[in-house]
DNA sequence: TTATTATATAGATACTTGTCAATATATTAT
DNA sequence: ATAATATATTGACAAGTATCTATATAATAA
């Protein structure tokens, strides 16, 4: 993986907001909707987070009907886990 | 460990730049001017840089003279795979 | 079809950040 | 003391980003 694509994936991670949003996922998916509720943020703007989670492949959507779900992608986390693992030893 | 902070290490690890940085550091410890030679940036930048790794703690220096050697720490990749881990089981 | 609901996109703005040139500080050498 | 070298700080500027309001799209309900 090139430092360009490392830098973007770490940036997604580098907001506050966007790190809330994780916490919410780690125990199961939620819908826009669902996360939403809990932020102090406007719908447009977490739609613009929820792109740059996915984008960066930390996140997965799902589209059911009306409602966007969103999870933890474990594939994109392991990944992001394997560059520190060998940057540090 | 709070949003904020983790957001600020986060976003430590997201230049292009830095990340090259880390992986020069990443089998021995280096000083500034060494790690300047293998870069297209000014002394300066390179500074700003150092003292933004330091500060999230993913960096070590260690000023020896007139010279500062930087190296990985272990400890502040360690605390981020902790974090990381936590979000994603 | 029309209304309602969930989400996305566009455009604007304030704030942050990466970069550089110029300068300051600190340490060693002459 | 003066010069040379390594690094840090300051101030400026361009580019990027988080946020909002307004609007568009998509899917369901009446």
């Amino acid at each position: 993986m090139d430092h360009k694509r490392m830098a973007s994936i770490f940036k997604a991670f580098g907001d506050e907001n966007r790190l809330r949003i994780l916490q919410m996922l780690r125990d199961s998916e939620r819908c826009a909707c669902s996360i939403l509720d809990e932020m102090q943020i406007t719908q447009p703007t977490l739609s613009h987070h929820m792109k740059i989670l996915c984008d960066a492949g930390i996140v997965i959507g799902r589209k059911e009907g009306k409602w966007m779900h969103y999870s933890i992608s474990e594939n994109g986390f392991r990944n992001v886990m394997n560059y520190l693992g060998e940057l540090s030893c």
